[in-house]
DNA sequence: TGATGTGTTCTGCT
DNA sequence: AAGCAGAACACATC
């Protein structure tokens, strides 16, 4: 599942091998409509205006991926639970979940091209065209919150302060903060200490503090470490992330909590899995 | 054969 | 308005 350390892997992949290259043409496999139709474009518009645009930059918002290409055009991905690039110098088979195919040509000095795939078993990532202007609006970056890495700790604890509702939904809510999923929510709380269920604002400063550190601490550790693979992550060379064997909550029910020994427990938590200590994070 | 999990959006409720 | 629950999406994995 990627989250912000595995879309941020997938940029930094990005950047290293398709930044400055040509989009040749674009194959789209299987009825294409739900994961490349825009408001601003058709369809058939999607394969047309890729065709011969140059990729200026590659960023990421929250778990979004932004692309800009050439004539005031972004590329906007996001890979949802299991949408992943690959790419390779080497034409590849089609895999029968390769929806979307880009054939590229090389950048100044390199006169061979390559591919990057677009692969995605559960077909619910998206890929959407949009023009420069409408970008913000129209690819929902206008609802995100801040980013987790760059947010001051006292605008954190102000947020956490005013917002009424358990605090591993709130983390969740990428309007309250982009860019944590399942895992590393998990994964922050179990080491601050904090029951996934307790109100947010109710906790404490000090407690918020150290969630705060633990957040960005283990974002950072994660991208260091290529993200986490529990499902089919992997990043655009095809190699998988190394932070799973960090995890100390996240899928660990029934093992012994890392700091007391109790076992960790799996719960709902607003129709979501929470995995946390009982004994160290109390309601 | 059926339940589960996963991110996000949507609808409908309090 | 804010927050919550549940459904929907799609399908590999158990």
């Amino acid at each position: 599942m990627p989250e912000l350390p595995e879309v941020e892997t997938v940029i930094r992949g990005l950047r290293k091998t398709i930044l400055k290259k040509t989009i040749k043409s674009i194959y789209l496999n299987a009825p294409p409509s739900s994961i490349v139709l825009s408001d601003s474009f058709k369809i058939k518009d999607f394969k047309r205006l890729l065709k011969e645009k140059k990729i200026l930059a590659i960023n990421r918002r929250g778990k979004n991926i932004l692309i800009t290409l050439t004539d005031n055009l972004t590329l906007w991905v996001h890979l949802k639970m299991t949408g992943h690039f690959f790419y390779d110098h080497n034409p590849k088979p089609v895999n029968k979940h390769d929806l979307v195919i880009f054939h590229l040509s090389g950048s100044s000095g390199e006169k061979t091209d390559s591919h990057l795939h677009f692969n995605d078993y559960r077909r619910f990532g998206r890929l959407r065209l949009f023009p420069q202007e409408e970008l913000w609006e129209q690819a929902g970056l206008k609802k995100l919150g801040p980013e987790p890495l760059e947010i001051y700790v006292s605008d954190f604890i102000a947020r956490c302060k005013s917002s009424h509702r358990m605090i591993k939904p709130a983390l969740l809510d990428q309007s309250f903060l982009a860019g944590l999923g399942n895992i590393y929510t998990d994964e922050s709380l179990y080491f601050a200490h904090i029951h996934p269920q307790k109100l947010s604002s109710s906790i404490s400063k000090k407690k918020l503090t150290n969630l705060h550190y633990h957040i960005q601490r283990l974002l950072k550790l994660a991208i260091k470490n290529m993200g986490t693979s529990v499902d089919s992550f992997s990043g655009v060379n095809g190699k998988p992330g190394r932070f799973q064997k960090y995890l100390k909550a996240y899928h660990h029910e029934g093992n012994p909590c890392y700091f007391c020994g109790h076992k960790i427990v799996k719960i709902k938590v607003g129709s979501r899995s929470a995995h946390f200590c009982p004994r160290c994070q109390r309601l």
